[in-house]
DNA sequence: AACACGGGGAT
DNA sequence: ATCCCAGTGTT
């Protein structure tokens, strides 16, 4: 959950999750679907996936791997958490190269390669801080230690280098660089791209929703329908905007209210349907939408 | 190596 | 507005 996840984001749908699947193999045992709805609104819908993929496999090889490279086979751990795993769970003495790691790396060891390309050569010297002797004795408390520098003392702008343990030892500090590492590159500009939703209820207010293929954009997640689910007297709900990762979307909303939906198609409470953040956006315009609606109408 | 993949909090 | 977060998988 904690990849690319800050930790404050994280936390409620951490509890949720372990109230609803205390051991790996409550997870293994749940449908993909339910996992999915867990997820909803945290994003990185793949990680989801994976996990209960994970999980499954965890069970059926009788047990969590305890050596890197077995850890690294399962689905969803790449370098990163194999590491961070390695370290916290199995004290193995290797170091997590997270975000935080890369950060504080960049700049006590003065690279100035710009991001991503210096990646490789920042991850190897992030790995020699844990020959340290005293790091590999608590290699997870190390890493964790390390995290927490980055996220409150070594922080992307203005790092408090006045109260850093690691000063004096900080070649960026001592060039006067800390701040300007880690040097990225600039992004390319995020495209904009238009669609629509439909948001079909009934008179309990059960909304239309749609099951999205397992791979892609929100993959396995329920999202509102982009073409009309039947002929029916759409009222314009206005638009919601939403920015993903790689594109922004402006979303037109069209709501329609009718007294029973169509057979076999999937639906849930509007108020409560687990549906990624964009697809919540566009649900809340057309309750808002319908509510003016029958003010209009009362006051008529 | 580059891109796809969410969402929200901090600045 | 922009940055960036306890990154991974695919192309």
């Amino acid at each position: 959950m904690l990849q690319q996840t800050v930790v404050a984001t994280v936390r409620p749908y951490y509890d949720k999750f372990l109230a609803a699947y205390p051991t790996v193999t409550h997870l293994a045992a749940a449908s993909v679907e339910e996992v999915c709805a867990l997820w909803a609104g945290l994003g990185y819908y793949a990680r989801a996936r994976n996990l209960h993929k994970c999980a499954q496999a965890v069970v059926a090889m009788g047990g969590f791997p305890d050596c890197i490279e077995g850890l690294r086979g399962l689905p969803g751990i790449g370098p990163y958490t194999a590491n961070a795993i390695g370290a916290i769970a199995f004290s193995l003495p290797v170091l997590p190269v997270d975000g935080n790691v890369e950060r504080v790396t960049a700049r006590l060891f003065a690279i100035t390669d710009p991001f991503p390309g210096a990646k490789k050569s920042i991850t190897k010297a992030a790995e020699r801080l844990i020959e340290d002797k005293d790091a590999r004795a608590a290699p997870g408390d190390f890493a964790q230690a390390l995290f927490d520098l980055g996220a409150t003392v070594c922080t992307p702008k203005s790092p408090n280098c006045l109260i850093c343990p690691w000063a004096a030892h900080c070649q960026g500090q001592a060039d006067g660089l800390a701040d300007t590492l880690p040097v990225k590159v600039k992004k390319a500009e995020r495209p904009r791209r238009e669609g629509v939703a439909y948001v079909l209820l009934d008179k309990a207010n059960n909304v239309v929703l749609l099951r999205r293929p397992p791979h892609g954009l929100l993959g396995g997640m329920l999202v509102l329908p982009e073409v009309p689910p039947i002929m029916a007297r759409w009222r314009q709900a206005g638009t919601v905007e939403h920015v993903f990762t790689h594109f922004a979307l402006t979303l037109t909303v069209r709501v329609a209210r009718v007294s029973a939906l169509p057979e076999g198609v999937l639906s849930a409470p509007v108020g409560s349907a687990p549906v990624p953040s964009v697809m919540r956006k566009a649900l809340d315009a057309a309750c808002l939408a319908l509510n003016h609606a029958g003010d209009d109408k009362r006051s008529a």
